[in-house]
DNA sequence: CGACATATTGATCGACTTCAAGTGTAGTGG
DNA sequence: CCACTACACTTGAAGTCGATCAATATGTCG
């Protein structure tokens, strides 16, 4: 269990990175996570159609929503890492219209949604932060969006990569300008909704141009400025400034 | 002004798709509304980087977010119908990630923050409801996501066309199978993230195959099972039963 | 009618996919 | 320590989908 220590609820971290929280506040987010689960890479984490009785929270790792077509073509849809929701959003819409698979080995702390439901009875300043974590999931959908319909495959690479830094940075995951990021090929494939082949000719390119190194879990970021030329990156759907909300 | 007048106020509408509401809060939603607004198609409502005091519903006509790549692209995140909030997230957000451009003449109605606030403070199964809205919004762009990943132009196509056509029924904007969605073929390209030239190949498919009907703003969809089946079609996304929430 | 936007069509081009090897690299068991 | 296996990554070649370019309708509105 190394690397779990921490000295703040992830709750705590998660929320007070948009906002501050007073000691009230803090008190009770520490007693709203129950237990704690792990995944091997692979594992469905949620599965779609499912009615959670209670929300997850990432504490280690890498997971993804997916969707499955008929045809056996799979998008994901979205990125988790430390510190993220998964599935906060099926306290209010009930029904999953997803999975959530672990990409990597990884941790969740399970959140009952009768306690989140209690914070929305009676902390309206936790609660908006809880909303806000939704909201900024779908700022994040729609710069998928804009990247699949209008970039082309490097700068849609590009992009993926300057939001991955930016989000580990935010939770202190990162060295530098490296970090770990032990996804295959195929999985960021399945992010971007191309080909295993052009993602990796589109890695090449970077490469080539030391822009980026990626050996095994390991990217480093050679040249941050290019990389976010070339992926045309505004941070600010990221929402990473604290202000009162 | 004609086609305005409705019974009940838009919002009680919006949110009652999802939930009951009790009189109390029909008649705090009555009392939300500051004015009402028109704008002309092609107008932006909401501006890129601007900091919203008020959240804007629509009341009538069609508008959509967008963003603007360095090299001009174009690409749409969000179709907004009568009913919908197209920036309750800026109540949270604070800065907008996007504009919103109206793509017909419509109408809208303001939100005060200020009001929207009080809820949050004071009326918490509202503010679950439209916290609600919001993460609705966020299954819709994971539709889009996949669709746009993972489906041919011609799936996608039809898929947006299925998700228009239930959305606009929700609201009793269709007539049987038809519908008016007046928007140009390049608009329906930037929402696809597609040409427009593939967008007509596409719905010439549609048409050929006579499962789409397409004449100036009308729709008809003339094979509902085929639209749906070419699209892979699973409606559970809208979240359009009601139950507690 | 003229002006302008939108829709349609054809032809060409290129980005990306698919298919099919081949090349690491790490892990397993003998 | 060395086969052997299993993945993941890489590479090349061929094919396709969709983009781009460029005309030509069609339509609408003053």
């Amino acid at each position: 269990m190394a690397g779990l220590v921490q000295t703040k609820n992830p709750l705590v971290l998660n929320l007070s990175r948009h906002d501050s929280l007073s000691a009230e506040e803090e008190r009770i987010l520490e007693g709203v996570v129950d237990r704690i689960d792990s995944f091997r890479a692979g594992d469905d984490i949620v599965l779609e159609d499912s009615r959670p009785s209670e929300s997850c929270l990432m504490l280690s790792g890498f997971s993804a929503r997916y969707h499955i077509l008929h045809d056996g073509k799979r998008q994901l849809t979205a990125l988790h890492l430390t510190g993220d929701f998964l599935d906060l959003h099926s306290l209010l819409l009930k029904v999953m219209d997803h999975g959530v698979t672990a990409l990597t080995d990884c941790q969740i702390a399970r959140v009952p949604h009768d306690r989140l439901r209690k914070i929305t009875e009676e902390q309206p300043h936790l609660t908006r932060l809880l909303w806000l974590s939704t909201v900024i999931d779908a700022a994040i959908h729609r710069a998928w969006i804009v990247a699949m319909g209008r970039r082309s495959a490097v700068g849609q690479m590009a992009h993926l990569l300057c939001e991955v830094f930016l989000r580990l940075e935010a939770v202190e995951l990162t060295d530098g300008y490296s970090f770990d990021f032990s996804v295959t090929q195929g999985e960021v494939a399945d992010m971007l909704g191309r080909s295993t082949v052009h993602v990796n000719r589109a890695l090449q390119f970077l490469r080539q141009k030391e822009i980026l190194r990626w050996r095994g879990p390991k990217v480093t970021i050679e040249d941050w400025d290019r990389l976010q030329a070339i992926a045309d990156f505004d941070p600010t759907y990221l929402s990473l400034r604290k202000e009162a909300r």
